[in-house]
DNA sequence: CGCGTATATAATCGCAACATCATAGATGAC
DNA sequence: GTCATCTATGATGTTGCGATTATATACGCG
């Protein structure tokens, strides 16, 4: 049962997290998706500069990436942050975490406005 | 004065971060140097698939995008870790934190060997 | 100085990323 | 059903990344 991915080269891969916020447009429509879930038509809007198929391939990719989550709805697709991939990113950051160690104030900070959640569902 | 920095087309700008890190080749480098410094020829060694210019032009996005240090010791460039950069993606990664939540228990738990500090610069 | 070693750059090439335009598929309204 | 709308995909072109080979530059040594 092979998920169908995205076809680099010859051989099916999942498309990795680092390449998929490599690219500003698709950093910008994860910022959107923090807001809020967006239609791709919204999204297309949101991107002036570029047409409807472009928008559409970066949010391919993004939902390959497992960044992104799709629910239909009528004929719109609306999409919204599934963040486990990002957490791959910051697990990473991790192993240098310890080099810079300042930046754990911000961090501090932030946890101060607590959004506990101990439920979590996690795919995976 | 302007720094020269990558040409990226016509225009020259800084490399960026996300870019940096998204090739695979060039996290392993990041991954030796936070073990330890090392000079570009035991970099060269330590990737047999990779011909000595090629590992070279890694460094070289490297050190545009600010992630490494290099100091010349005799004939050698030693290459380290320069951290300061990856915080960039961690900032970024703060949008997103509060979304996965279960990872700040751990930021929490790593914080309670604290470092206390109220000053706040908060970009944008 | 010339020679060897270490590293960076130049020139070139292949391939993959990202854009476009055109078209297909799916859904809702009539 | 037909038609309009929303979204995804196919075909294709340009551009830029990452690789190679060949060459240049810098340093240390005799």
């Amino acid at each position: 049962m092979m998920l169908r991915l995205y076809t680099r080269g010859v051989i099916v891969l999942p498309m990795d997290v680092f390449e998929a916020v490599a690219e500003p447009t698709r950093r910008s429509v994860l910022d959107l998706l923090a807001r809020s879930e967006r239609s791709a038509g919204e999204l297309v809007a949101a991107f002036p500069g570029l047409t409807q198929p472009a928008v559409s391939r970066h949010l391919r990719i993004l939902r390959e990436s497992q960044l992104v989550d799709v629910r239909p709805d009528g004929t719109r697709r609306v999409y919204s942050l599934r963040p486990a991939a990002l957490a791959e990113l910051d697990r990473w950051l991790d192993t240098y975490r310890r080099f810079w160690g300042e930046r754990l104030d911000d961090l501090e900070r932030h946890l101060d406005s607590r959004t506990r959640r101990t439920g979590a569902e996690e795919a995976k």
